[in-house]
DNA sequence: CAGAAGTGTTGGAACGCTCCAACGGAGCGT
DNA sequence: ACGCTCCGTTGGAGCGTTCCAACACTTCTG
């Protein structure tokens, strides 16, 4: 670690200009002489001088940051999201600052606190955990977009999400369609998301008159949370012949439920799962599943972010994405 | 979003002392009179204040900030290292900022100048792609740490990492002590990480006096690579029982491999995969692995980290990790 | 050939904070 | 009463940038 980091005013001197010129040449404006900046650009470069960002972001009040806050890394689909966004992100000059809420909403509002406190110019929070009285007074603060979860009219506040009640019944539709009647749910919990899809399944079997045939199991959006849901399902008396289990990480925990007890899948029982997890295509899970535009959503919620920086006083926009059925060896027609 | 932040200043101004009190008070000082600390984070309250990070840092000239580097966030097993970093790096009073490489080194090189430029405090690279002379450099800027790589007597540098070698040795002798002998090797590639595993594998093969036995299929730390590497190990005229496979992606794809051959497994031939990322003992999947420690070479890497920045000068530490042997359903008896 | 217009360059102020030397007042011992 | 120390407090300098008004030159315009 060298002693002293070179500034600016080293570079000036050894170039023999101004520290304003340096300046000006590091940005690569065009007010500079060709020579000037021959000298200074070699300057620097023997001096190994790197402009100090905490400097220039005080200097011109803009971080040229954007902070994430992603819930749980482990949960592959925040993966492949964030993927899409940070090459959107590093495409308009701009850098990512990216934290964990570790499923902990203190640890959550610690984290976005030091992000404002570094100055980020807009924050993203992808399966957030604050409560939305909490969201609103965010807003207030910094320019912020909500990914993967719908939120509407708070004011400074945009969001993108796929639709799940959509999704949840084109996963029944597929089913029902592959001839099943008795298609129950694993559900993925409490939270807003498993309920929306909860909601779509109903709706779906409601419409296609199997609203007696309407059965859901307690599960979670973990695999373990999917094991119990589905063991529960296929060890009642009421013949499932099809699982829509709330997300894919489930569905997995729903196969190896149903490989225990000897259920061949999917000659006696189909499963769908959702998320569109790269995993869940894997071949030796290939899992039917409703997916969505991971990337997709990553890229649009960052432009969505740089629209508001650039207005924050647009109205609060939503954009919804669509959900796509993928269809993969785990499920088949109804068993006869 | 408030038309102008509130500054130290005004905080000094609304509590009736002077911003040099302000900022003992806001950092927790013991000089402060109980009167003027109530007074003072009540102001701030009132007004909302939240320190600016990037005048602080260039105040006191330390960023209080560690940069992360991490090749592929869709790889699970880093994201099972970063958890384990993030919290030891929290509690060490610090910040993380986390950028991904993209498996492309000039980004990555992009992503670790953006870093310096922040004047963070320490790197850690995780899965690096750098080339080990730029690593030297790199380490005379800033204190770093290679993460799960080992990399000896660089100056400045110090590394951790699980011994491949020994752990690929574990494979093959956990396969030849359930009577194994026609044991193909999967491999991962040309990195660094791929050459170590196989030759361990190839060591572990002589030392049992199987060195006639031993196969080695191209394959990658894909699924896709797996998928192709086991394909050919299987439609090989060579009878292979067994399957040593780089890592526990690609055991996933060998073990479709398999299914797709209709080779049974353990029953006809067993697999072992490499790094005990979590994905792998899902219940349908439950794969035989070499297990790292994740958690723990993050957290022990921060360590390092943290003592590296304490004391600039020490000489190059390098800390190797246990990988372990877990016992999953993919392997089994040889069959008669 | 004077004045305007442009070009490349400059020093100083400002950004919001922390550090430091120095301050006044209270309390102490002599 | 005196100097001392101690304590809470203060203004100013400094951190490394960017921005801005102003500069000295050239070159153009009428």
């Amino acid at each position: 670690m060298a002693p002293n980091r070179p500034t600016i005013n080293d570079v000036a001197a050894l170039a023999g200009v101004s520290k304003s010129l340096v300046s000006l040449a590091m940005r690569g404006s065009e007010r500079v002489s060709p020579e000037s900046r021959a000298a200074i650009l070699d300057a620097a470069n023997t001096l190994g001088y790197r402009p100090n960002a905490a400097a220039r972001s005080l200097a011109d009040r803009r971080s040229h940051t954007i902070g994430v806050v992603v819930q749980d890394l482990l949960n592959p689909i925040y993966a492949e999201i964030i993927d899409g966004l940070q090459s959107e992100v590093r495409g308009h000059g701009y850098h990512t600052m990216l934290v964990t809420g570790n499923e902990d909403s203190v640890v959550e509002r610690g984290e976005i606190e030091k992000l404002l406190e570094f100055q980020v110019e807009g924050l993203m929070l992808i399966g957030h955990r604050m409560p939305s009285g909490a969201l609103d007074a965010l807003a207030g603060d910094c320019p912020a977009v909500i990914i993967s979860r719908a939120e509407r009219g708070i004011a400074g506040l945009d969001s993108i999400s796929n639709d799940d009640v959509a999704g949840a019944r084109m996963a029944v539709d597929h089913l029902v369609s592959l001839g099943h009647r008795s298609i129950a749910h694993v559900t993925g919990g409490e939270n807003e998301v498993a309920v929306l899809r909860r909601s779509g399944y109903e709706e779906s079997m409601s419409a296609h008159g199997l609203a007696d045939q309407i059965a859901c199991y307690d599960g979670a959006f973990t695999d373990e949370g999917g094991y119990r849901g589905a063991a529960a399902a296929l060890d009642s008396a009421a013949g499932h012949t099809a699982l829509f289990v709330a997300n894919d990480l489930a569905a997995v925990g729903a196969l190896a439920a149903a490989a225990e007890r000897g259920v061949a899948v999917p000659a006696d029982v189909s499963i769908v799962g959702y998320d569109g997890m790269a995993l869940a295509g894997l071949r030796s899970l290939s899992i039917t599943t409703i997916a969505q535009p991971l990337a997709q959503i990553g890229t649009e919620g960052a432009t969505l972010l740089f629209q508001r920086i650039d207005d924050p006083a647009r109205p609060p926009a939503y954009i919804g994405v669509e959900p796509r059925l993928i269809i993969r060896n785990s499920t088949g027609p109804r068993p006869m």
